[in-house]
DNA sequence: CAGTGGTCTAGACCACGTA
DNA sequence: ACGTGGTCTAGACCACTGA
């Protein structure tokens, strides 16, 4: 049996998006739907959280859980998802092309590493086309001591879903930093880009459960196909 | 009194931030934190969550809470916050210039109105400016429905500490919508820039707490000046 | 094995919005 | 006055880690 938060949040989702519960409308209460699913009030609110979390819901205090607008094409490039996710998610027509695949270590300029630290890894490069256009260079570098051996059919494939499946590794959380910077020559070569055109780099350092180091990442987004959308709430902390 | 979870996350913060927790330890077990603040467990969890949320603890089952290196700079363009308070919580000497006070109407093909929606407003178009460098122009459209009157003096002050503290309106929740743009001239000129720069946009909406509709933003950043840093975790949802 | 975090319960009281 | 969501409690059982 999975858990009881996480099925409501999911039927909950599938019946906003199917207009069960219509935008602009309120969802049952925490104790209908607490008594509805057999379970007690505070679980019922850990699903609702994570309909906040997800821009689904906007709670108001005396009224109810009020269904939003939700942008179905908001590309979650926030979370750790990777492309094999979001092409099942949306209708993408993705498509990966592998350009580079070898042994190299961890460019420690590119990632604020110390000059000593020397850490090998597979070096994996990788053309993401939509729709027959080409839109992102992903660099990976996947630590040799962790991952030792990544084949060409995993990187055309899915790196997360072969470290998840295949080698039972646990991804735990991530940091990601977005920059505009000019493209290279050989990245205006890839991505068909008229010389010295602004690309968006978002990289990022990926850590297992256990906090384990795995890999360094960097995309290069062509600018004009990036967008990036984000729900956010006013905190009082 | 306030919030238990929110006054021990503040300590929790605090703890870290002045490495009484210091990096790549564990904070004391759950079970502990509740002893020490008299409280119950869930209460310290929540205020754990919001630690999670903010990136600076990873929690390992079966170990324990991590504190992790909490990046200072990484920039919250994120949630709803203001410039008052990003000058308050770092010391960046920000100025704050305003360009443009006058009334007009939401533009709506820059916010995906409808064009049938007539939304009077405020227009205030404000240049930031970090140590003495032009950064940001700020292009608020405040509804006049809800903010009747917006004087000079809180266009150069801080909108959301007037809507907050002076009218007691209370801030919901918005969306943010980031894409690289080619600057217009009017731009270059404000921001400095070389013709045909790219600028980064952000567009947002806010709401209030009620759900009424307050506000429509753009932010023009200077590309090379914007960095926006997030922490992921990976979501079983 | 003991200790950790993850999930869940069945209550309670409060602040807020509506009528 | 009533129903809503927000906070909080004092338990419970589970899965995982490490010795």
């Amino acid at each position: 049996m999975s858990k009881k938060y996480e099925t409501i949040y999911r039927e909950l989702v599938h019946k906003i998006t199917n207009q069960v519960y219509p935008v602009n409308s309120f969802l049952p209460s925490e104790n209908e739907l607490a008594t509805a699913y057999g379970t007690s009030r505070e679980t019922v609110r850990k699903a609702l959280a994570s309909l906040l979390e997800n821009g689904f819901i906007h709670k108001i205090k005396g009224k109810g859980s009020l269904v939003l607008d939700f942008d179905k094409y908001a590309f979650p490039i926030s979370g750790l998802t990777s492309y094999r996710e979001l092409d099942n998610l949306f209708d993408m027509h993705t498509q990966t092309t592998v350009l580079q695949l070898k042994k190299a270590n961890v460019p420690q300029a590119s990632f604020h590493l110390d000059s000593t630290e020397i850490l090998p890894a597979t070096y994996i490069q990788r053309l993401r086309t939509v729709n027959g256009e080409p839109i992102v260079i992903d660099s990976d570098y996947v630590l040799t001591s962790v991952v030792p051996e990544i084949s060409r059919a995993v990187a055309q494939d899915s790196l997360y879903h072969y470290f998840e499946q295949e080698l039972g590794l646990k991804i735990g959380y991530g940091n990601k930093e977005f920059t505009v910077v000019p493209a290279t020559e050989e990245q205006c070569a890839i991505l068909k880009l008229t010389p010295n055109s602004a690309v968006v780099s978002v990289k990022g350092i990926t850590h297992l459960q256990d906090n384990t180091l795995i890999q360094f990442t960097e995309s290069i987004h062509r600018a004009d196909k990036f967008k990036f959308i984000e729900h956010a709430r006013r905190q009082s902390i």
